[in-house]
DNA sequence: ATGCCGCACCACGTGCGA
């Protein structure tokens, strides 16, 4: 089972981008964020024509998340279910009914907070450390169930040195600050393996390059990407890599695809 | 890098993203 995750940053604006890549690629699922797109107006027709059972949560113009699958399923959740209050479209659940074991899979946009010294820092910063706690209630929820878990998407975070370019730059950034990165790693604690660290212990895995700056070709970049899964897919994880395809296309997302196969 | 670029929207300027 070959699953994908993907901050599109607009489908409509990536529309062929996608359709292309989804051909060439053919994944079994898709987790997509930054779909800026209302519910309704989302790719069905071109999604559906290539194989797929899709599951939208949309927002007008910002957010917006997406789960793309080869399988059946039912949505078990839009938005955190103990976070109904907040209006950001950044979860979205399905259950899958796969023959082999039934499993929750669910794609993740997680608040990015706001830069330090702007006026809203501060409301940003405790909305995104509210977030991930709602977050982590959630999952813990989940794992309770027994059935595997598949958590995709963009988080936000970089966990590690490893993940960022120049650590010094971030040192005091929402993406970066050691109380954000604790919340990420207390969902790991929960038994939720990171997915690419598992199989590239030392390598750098970036999967976000700023537009600006010519960032992608002198590779100024960060792990914000992640895919995160219990014990049942960590023990049948065969590959995860990022795939810089998407990234080197026209009018590409600032985001590429992180793709993990699994074997069952 | 303090958004230097790119997206959406009651749109030709502004808000937002990371």
């Amino acid at each position: 089972m070959k699953i994908a995750t993907y901050n599109i940053n607009s489908i409509k604006a990536r529309c062929s981008n996608l359709c292309r890549w989804l051909k060439d690629e053919n994944p079994d699922i898709v987790f997509l964020q930054e779909i800026k797109c209302e519910t309704e107006n989302f790719l069905y027709f071109e999604c559906e024509s290539l194989g797929y059972h899709v599951a939208v949560l949309g927002q007008k113009g910002y957010n917006g998340v997406a789960i793309l699958a080869k399988f059946d399923f039912i949505i078990s959740a839009k938005n955190l279910p103990n976070f109904q209050e907040d209006t950001s479209a950044r979860y979205i659940e399905i259950f899958v009914q796969h023959p082999i074991s039934p499993f929750y899979a669910a794609s993740i946009y997680a608040p990015n907070g706001c830069a330090p010294s702007k006026d809203l820092e501060q409301i940003k910063l405790a909305n995104k450390l509210t977030w991930f706690d709602k977050l982590h209630q959630h999952a813990s929820d989940l794992i309770n169930s027994g059935f595997p878990i598949i958590f995709a998407g963009d988080f936000n975070v970089m966990m590690n040195t490893l993940d960022v370019f120049d650590e010094e730059r971030f040192l005091g950034s929402p993406l970066y600050r050691i109380d954000v990165r604790n919340k990420l790693k207390a969902l790991s604690f929960l038994g939720f393996h990171d997915a690419f660290r598992l199989l590239h212990p030392i390598s750098e895995g970036y999967t976000f390059w700023d537009y600006s700056a010519n960032s992608f070709v002198t590779n100024l970049g960060l792990r914000i990407d992640y895919v995160f899964v219990t014990a049942f897919f960590a023990e049948r994880l065969k590959e995860c890599f990022v795939d810089k395809s998407l990234r080197s296309m026209n009018k590409p997302s600032d985001h590429t695809a992180l793709i993990a196969n699994f074997e069952f």
